[in-house]
DNA sequence: ATATCTGCAAATGTTTTGCACTTTT
DNA sequence: AAAAGTGCAAAACATTTGCAGATAT
């Protein structure tokens, strides 16, 4: 359990240069959240965050993380994604290669891309209509092996009892 | 005003084989909601759709409008999207061909563009991991000219607006 | 007759906010 | 001292659901 030092100090060192650049204030809630986003493997939501930080014996409040996500992703610390299952999930950025995901329908897994040549072909398509690309979101929904061929996956379990458990 | 006819037969067609399939029931309000969803130019939400149709003197609840629109993707006469602004939007699939999303982020117009390349290379990326490709989702966050060149866009206006009045 | 629908109001689940109190600057 | 942050509980928001009466098969 543990980031890499040197990222760590960075990442602390880079918030809080964001954060004297806006005037807003070094607290302890903040430099402890960014620790505790490093630490999350993957991608992860407010809730896991907060509860990952309550086992930790961190004292935090959930509005707090809330309010901190939004500021570490406007720092850069963080990139945001929806999945369109109605939970906005972060991960960390900062030494991280740009990727996009592709995520099984059935059990939920997500795995990472690049892919060099959509990238290019999108800013062409951009230039072509006059605009210039900000951002932009592609995710791959796909179906995994395991789930086609012996309708088993582990990681199916665990979703579709955290879906019942927290559906939406 | 209006949509031409034979679509619309084709729809409702296809709807009542739909309903039927299913052992579902062909309601007034069913009906009413694939006339008036085909009308709706371009992406609306739930509470666009139900507007539109209180406007013109019909009476469901909105309810009915979001158990509505469930069932008209399922049959696949609307298709879903995603566009991370916490509102679910949809648009008319039957007659119209596959295309992805541009949206600037200051006015929040909404461009379709077709990329076949890009589709082929997203099957490829798939099919390399061993997965199967079930549905996709491409949005392309831009910034237009309008607003970069003149900091105005007619547009803007009215989405901040509404912004305001129905913030999340 | 029976299964499904509808509208309503209430519930849901995530995220945001107002406020009184603390902590940084 | 002033400005900003925190926790809490309450609000906001889109969407879903339970239920009792209505409608389609």
């Amino acid at each position: 359990m543990g980031v890499d030092p040197a990222i760590l100090d960075q990442a602390l060192d880079a918030f809080a240069a964001f954060l004297r650049s806006k005037r807003l204030k070094a607290t302890e809630q903040r430099r402890t959240l960014v620790r505790a986003a490093l630490e999350q493997p993957g991608h992860f939501t407010a809730e896991n965050l907060h509860r990952a930080m309550v086992r930790e014996g961190e004292r935090v409040s959930l509005a707090t993380v809330y309010r901190g996500l939004s500021l570490l992703e406007e720092a850069g610390l963080l990139e945001g994604h929806d999945f369109a299952d109605g939970l906005r999930r972060y991960e960390r950025a900062l030494d991280r290669e740009h990727h996009d995901h592709m995520i099984c329908v059935d059990c939920r897994a997500v795995v990472e891309f690049q892919n060099p040549q959509i990238e290019r072909l999108q800013e062409a398509v951009v230039k072509e209509h006059g605009f210039a690309l900000h951002d932009h979101s592609l995710t791959l929904f796909v179906t995994c092996p395991g789930w086609r061929e012996r309708k088993a996956c582990e990681r199916r379990d665990q979703w579709t009892r955290r879906q019942r458990a927290n559906r939406r």
